[in-house]
DNA sequence: GAATATTTGCAAATGATTTGCAAAAGAGAT
DNA sequence: ATCTCTTTTGCAAATCATTTGCAAATATTC
């Protein structure tokens, strides 16, 4: 696996052309914290700098090259995140209130294994582990709304 | 939690109507094996039996009682299980080969608290495992096709 | 620079899920 | 049974993220 740190070089090594669009694109992915879905990206992109279809077949590309992880929330919309050393395999939070998708803390060394290991027999490629509820944030408002 | 075996009772008891074509929908659930789709579900039902759009209405409700889980596949198509207690929570494997999603053993218990830990700090409705590759069955034909 | 392969943008298509709404069907009281 | 009030249903139409078709623009190679 590959970092998406090197992203640009992989992508080359991959017969993929590093054109203006695409560096656009690895910088603003570079940016971000958490994840983000196609048009958030496009939201914050340079105006007319690439397209929204460029967007999604370029995040499309980096998921196939496993520099990008795809996580899918639960009204069916992508979310995306870079998989390079740096950002490790971890669960996510979706808050059904405020809607926020969010990271949760790194799996254990020992329980990362223990989950894999359920996936024996099959050939493995990606692993999401997606816990929906209400986020720490949004229950410190509800509390907020009671009081008053 | 409630048991979905006792779907008719519990809907009742909530104020839901239960209506002939959602006997019918509560039978056409029982019959299924592995996580199914809406329109996987309303293609098997009895021909004129409930309309499409009734057969969302009513997953929405049961998952909303907490008597069915959704898990949405990698392209955004929400599948359906029944959430009785003969049935808990388990990871799941979707297959990019064959496109099936079907479901894996369930987590011990030790296995299941580690995982939950993850969530502690905010509230937990619920916590989806998928794993997604390719299956044994698919791994076992492109060894076929390989001597070939 | 010509020839070839890849990429891009734009418009249009897809396809699952949702919504609006008026008609039909339960529940309960009379 | 009948009337009233609430829930449910079906149908058509709307949504909306994502995908596709295709011709024009841009890289790469020789």
């Amino acid at each position: 696996m590959e970092s998406l740190c090197d992203a640009a070089k992989v992508l080359k090594s991959n017969g993929v052309r590093v054109t203006p669009a695409r560096v656009v694109l690895l910088e603003a992915l570079h940016s971000r914290r958490g994840p983000f879905t196609a048009q958030e990206l496009h939201a914050n992109l340079p105006a007319r700098s690439a397209d929204l279809v460029t967007v999604y077949r370029f995040l499309a590309r980096l998921v196939k090259a496993s520099l990008a992880r795809e996580i899918v929330g639960s009204d069916g919309v992508a979310y995306y995140e870079m998989a390079c050393a740096h950002n490790p395999v971890h669960p996510h939070f979706e808050c059904l209130s405020c809607g926020r998708l969010f990271c949760l803390p790194l799996f254990r060394e020992e329980d990362s294994a223990r989950v894999l290991d359920y996936g024996t027999g099959h050939r493995v490629e990606s692993v999401s582990v997606v816990f929906r509820g209400t986020c720490a944030a949004c229950l410190a408002n509800e509390l907020e709304e009671g009081k008053k």
